[in-house]
DNA sequence: TCTGGGGTCCTAGGACCC
DNA sequence: TCTGGGGTCCTAGGACCC
């Protein structure tokens, strides 16, 4: 890892290069790939979620800009969106599409040589050594743009939790700088949850001990967080309230330490012949993702949501890793047969954990969690 | 308004051992 | 008859992210 190079500014005769991070998010990347095969699509309100049908359980992936104009945005069930917006475009879910198009912006920004960290189809952290990171900022954005005509926003930081929230304020299409030298006058009035990493639950949990702000939060007892969310949690929030965290960027290849296959099912599953079906049916389709990397199995968890909204889970062991789909399924089936069979069943999961390196883990454990 | 599907990590508490 | 204190392993559940 590098060091941070301090030039010398006083004497303002050479500006050394520092390191930055930079993490760049593109612009409402979905629905603008979709405009980009449908030009005559551009202006109008998109929603895209499920299979495109607002009559079935789905949520909204992505909606335009146009779309959030009347209060839509990702999370939200599809029928509740579309009946929002009046003139909707609904499209389905196409991932390869968008796996493509990520690649390509991907592609752009390492052609300019920085540490590229991927999260996720549209966004990465770049870490970069300049003395000029709004210039570099640019140069991405003018690199992406040539490459997918695609627009992303920047954000400039000293570590990766500012420089990601900064992304937030250089939307669209724009560039903001977040460190230690304005994170109180930019952040201390905000709420919370503007954080990286606190949601609602924590939120709620951090108003209990009268912490609103992010200010409030940085002024917080540390012994109280400690004791409200635990040893490692407490000291994270900590530091989040000042905006500390880590400033490494790492470019090692993802490698996912489990797979999950899950189903939200249109007509709730009411017998246990159904739910053993398709139990099998899944823990199928996980072994093929697991044997693909020809890593065996170590864990299997099943996760079941009984309508209305109760979610369940059975994780089991198993005696010893495999790579035999027979075991795998028996042992999927095993965890469905302690469930309460008198229950109408929403959802379904079943995830299998690989056995995983303990030692040398290519990437840091941070409790920023989720990645594409 | 009623909540997808793919992930990761953390915590509490029970079981078990010395 | 009641029961310390430390450690590890395992499971269930929660929370967050894109």
């Amino acid at each position: 890892m590098t060091r941070t190079a301090r030039g010398d500014k006083t004497r303002g005769v050479r500006k050394t290069s520092e390191r930055w991070v930079l993490h760049v998010d593109l612009d409402q990347f979905i629905a603008a790939v979709e405009v980009l095969r449908r030009p005559e699509l551009a202006g109008r309100p998109i929603l895209v979620g499920g299979r495109g049908d607002p009559t079935e359980r789905a949520v909204v992936a992505t909606a335009s800009y146009e779309a959030r104009a009347y209060g839509v945005g990702s999370g939200m069930p599809l029928r509740v969106a579309a009946r929002r917006v009046p003139d909707a475009v609904l499209l389905p879910v196409d991932a390869p599409a968008y796996a493509a198009a990520s690649e390509e912006v991907m592609g752009a920004l390492r052609g300019l040589g920085p540490v590229v960290e991927v999260l996720g189809w549209d966004e990465a952290f770049l870490g970069v050594e300049t003395g000029d990171p709004e210039a570099f900022a640019r140069q991405a954005q003018r690199a992406v743009l040539d490459a997918t005509r695609l627009y992303c926003s920047v954000g400039v930081g000293d570590n990766k939790i500012r420089a990601k929230i900064a992304t937030g304020f250089a939307k669209p299409a724009g560039v903001f700088r977040l460190t230690a030298a304005n994170w109180v006058a930019v952040m201390a009035e905000r709420p919370t949850i503007a954080l990286w990493g606190v949601g609602s639950r924590v939120a709620r949990r951090l108003e209990a001990h009268g912490i609103r702000t992010v200010g409030e939060l940085a002024a917080a007892d540390r012994e109280v967080l400690l004791a409200e969310f635990g040893p490692r949690m407490g000291q994270w929030y900590a530091d989040l309230g000042h905006g500390i965290g880590s400033a490494i960027v790492d470019d090692t290849p993802w490698v996912a330490r489990g797979h999950s296959r899950e189903t939200t099912y249109q007509r709730n599953l009411t017998s246990p012949a159904e739910v053993e079906a398709a139990v099998q049916e899944l823990a199928e389709q996980v072994f093929g993702d697991t044997v693909k990397e020809g890593r065996p199995v170590f864990r299997l968890t099943l996760k079941v949501r009984y309508a209305p909204f109760f979610t369940q889970t059975r994780s089991r062991k198993l005696a010893a890793p495999t790579t035999d789909r027979d075991t795998v399924v028996t042992a999927a089936l095993a965890l469905a047969g302690t469930l309460d069979p008198g229950r109408e069943v929403r959802l379904l999961g079943v995830r299998a954990e690989m056995v995983m390196p303990e030692e040398g883990h290519p990437t840091e454990r941070t409790p920023i969690r989720g990645r594409l």
